[in-house]
DNA sequence: TAGATTGTTAATCGATTAACAATC
DNA sequence: TAGATTGTTAATCGATTAACAATC
């Protein structure tokens, strides 16, 4: 009778944790544990406590349990994380089974330098192939996958039900490269065009990403501590 | 007298703010202000309420006011704020008038693929040189940047004043090539090796890329979303 | 002056941290 | 059992939003 209790209140829990939105804060900080714990396993080690991890991590032990226990108990009082269990259940909520199928848009440089990477396979994404618009380079292989004519793009994804198209076009052709994709059952658009793509389709996702931005922040940066180092010694000066 | 205590008061305010440390939620949402006041530039655009601005930049009008009250009173009461001006003084912020100058190590995949993009010119960041290992490259151009070898790197940043240095080596070599720029006097480092870089000397910056924790955020989305849709249309099923 | 909109203070909201009971 | 460490609740902290007086 215990054991069913125990069961059933597993099963309430996992009900209640589905409906519950989880915060973006806590999914962002999903990946850093996977990329740490599979670190880890690498390194040969078989068990973690959060308060071990939160220091290797430059975080509080307080937030990695709090962040774990949105999805669920995946330690165990008095012994903590077993590191590769963890690693594979975050990985799980993170999609590596899923067996996700991406298509590049775009064969210029950095096109090029996301086909080159083995960043989609370690996340058990597969690159199925690039998209562009010059007819030299149609019909190749880049880094063995092939090259197609944006015009046969729309028609790809429906035939092999691809999930995630990664947009490396310049931006004034992203919204319609997205348009073709949204249409045609991509669900997940990586976005490296300099600009907010928005979609209209509610149920598929964005991600923007502007390395610009990231490299005007450093730059921010640069320029306040220069600044600052140059107060603190002024500072130094003055108070002697 | 009076103009005089108003000067002595915008001083006085000037001082606060600039002790006053701004949180890094503000300061990573400034270039994103600095983007889209360079998009209303070029459309013509020459003044804008927050109000206007934050309906097309979707956020509200309060955030913004707020987040540009950090560092001064940009605008106007009554009218709003002038596009130029607030451009420009975002940008002045961002440090797009310091003249900084970037070396690329590694030129890979992605070095090239940054050697190669108007990213740097465009924030007022000059590419001044590549640097790599491999013999077939030295002494080339790329995109008009020159590549020189990797133990050349030290003392050209010190006779050059480089600021900032992109990593886009294996994660391997990230540690060692980053020790070298911070010896040899580069204050910020944009770090795209998959690892997280810490440098010693806390006057030097690090940004961190990490594409493939965006790729797995976007992949946990697509995931969750995909069942989302699935449960909605149970739900429809069950309450009908 | 009246209308508009900022700069700024106060209220709300959410996220992080601390604490501790549960339990391995 | 005693020690350790989780899962979870409560307290704190910070960031966002609302409100409004100041003022163009």
């Amino acid at each position: 009778m215990e054991s069913i209790d125990k069961v059933q209140g597993i099963v309430e829990k996992k009900e209640l944790l589905r409906c519950a939105e989880v915060s973006p804060a806590v999914i962002r900080r999903l990946p850093r544990y996977h990329r740490y714990l599979g670190d880890l396993i690498r390194a040969g080690k078989m068990r973690i406590s959060s308060k071990e991890l939160a220091k290797l991590m430059g975080v509080t032990a307080s937030q990695i349990r709090q962040d774990l226990n949105c999805f669920g108990g995946f330690g165990q009082q008095g012994y903590g994380y077993n590191v590769k269990y963890l690693h594979g259940k975050i990985g799980e909520l993170l999609g590596t089974d899923e067996g996700f199928r991406a298509v590049i848009i775009g064969a210029g440089n950095l096109g090029r330098a996301l086909a080159g990477t083995h960043m989609f396979d370690r996340r058990g994404v597969t690159r199925v192939a690039l998209f562009d618009n010059s007819a030299s380079l149609i019909g190749s292989k880049i880094y063995g996958i092939p090259v197609y004519h944006v015009d046969a793009l729309g028609a790809f994804c429906r035939e092999h039900k691809v999930e995630i198209g990664v947009l490396t076009v310049p931006k004034e052709a992203a919204k319609s490269v997205a348009d073709v994709l949204v249409k045609n059952g991509v669900k997940g658009i990586w976005n490296f065009a300099n600009m907010e793509l928005k979609v209209e389709d509610e149920s598929v996702v964005v991600e923007n990403i502007h390395l610009g931005d990231s490299l005007m922040t450093l730059c921010y940066e640069v320029k306040n501590r220069l600044s600052e180092s140059v107060e603190e010694k002024n500072e130094d000066i003055v108070h002697i």
